[in-house]
DNA sequence: ACACAAGTAGACAGGTTGGTCTATGTGTTG
DNA sequence: CAACACATAGACCAACCTGTCTACTTGTGT
């Protein structure tokens, strides 16, 4: 029955994703991921080749419910600059955790990952760099909308990056839970500039 | 003789140090910070308690490093706007890794060290966001220059320190080398703004 | 010359790691 | 019922972890 064997691999990934974002991929063990999900150890064998393989699909797994999550909120309002308002309200929400599929917050897990995995041909890495693109060209296509010349979109985009990257810092770094309603309110001064 | 006694300690710290961000706290045993530096495990032992404690001093030599070198960088220009920009533009050779001082440029060791270290309860955690803390009173002291009413140099400051706190981040994970600059253009837009 | 402080080298203990493997159970299918 | 794929439990291995301890070396001050 194919939907077991995808069962049993999902669960593996969603308890070490939970491990892993709660506390850190190098301070989570194997042994760990297989009590808490109650799956055997020759169970983890036969999906994944080794912890390294885990991961990576956990990183995978982890963008996709991120990037779906993301996206689905987008597509409940008007393209443009609605959407980017959508984004950091969406931000907020994460961060101030009420979001159920996200909580609890604890930081970016790419951003994270990246903290741990950092060696330029690790492919772990690499899926971290590859995440961050895809959000950041999501909001590039709301930028487009609202600013029709391709270097000024870029530029905004850019901006309102920046503005993302540094409320979820701010917001788990120093604990601060406005981060993403400041980063909107700074960016409404970006986009209303000439 | 007190000096050699330093030395030993700062060696281990200034190891560490080296080690951990490189390829994070949790990947680096002390076995590995013993054989870099070349002193005995008894020798550490006798200066920290525990890895721990070899932890939270790495993280506290690092923020006083960072943070006097930030200061040094400041202290160069006049107070206020040229300040302001100089941070930016101090964040950018720290990330071009023009800085001998800081390179090579894994990110920040705080955030990173963030991403190992997240119960609230923990120590480290505490210490790195002090750090960060530390950084953004340095800054607001520079946004209050620029703008005399307390609440708008506020604001203004959460606003930088978002967009420096997006740099570093899209630097390390994205690989932007430009982000701080970018950053810079940024914060010129809302200092100039009403 | 001798005591002493501070260093080195590294064996060792007890626990954990990632990963392999054997033995056993279970549920579906022919 | 028999055969099969898939699961479980957990022993086991070699390597590594933190931290302790013994034994030896070095340099300095009196």
């Amino acid at each position: 029955m194919p939907t077991l064997i995808l069962d049993k691999r999902t669960q593996l990934i969603e308890t070490a994703l939970s491990l892993f974002y709660e506390r850190g991929i190098h301070a989570v063990g194997i042994n760990e991921v297989l009590k808490t999900s109650g799956i055997a150890k020759k169970t983890l064998y036969s999906y994944f080749s080794s912890k390294e393989e885990l991961i990576a699909a956990t990183v995978e797994y982890r963008s996709r419910l991120f990037l779906n999550w993301l996206q689905s909120q987008i597509a409940e309002v008007d393209p443009g600059r609605a959407s980017i308002e959508r984004i950091f309200s969406s931000l907020d929400d994460w961060i101030n955790e009420r979001v159920e599929l996200l909580s609890p917050f604890k930081g970016c897990f790419f951003i994270n990952t990246s903290a741990e995995y950092n060696r330029h041909d690790c492919n772990i890495y690499g899926q971290c760099r590859t995440h961050k693109q895809q959000v950041c060209e999501l909001l590039l296509q709301q930028c487009r909308i609202i600013q029709s010349e391709e270097k000024a979109a870029q530029s905004l985009n850019t901006s309102l990056s920046l503005l993302v990257e540094g409320a979820i810092v701010r917001a788990h770094v120093m604990g601060d839970k406005q981060a993403a309603q400041q980063a909107w309110t700074t960016a409404q001064v970006l986009i209303a500039a000439p």
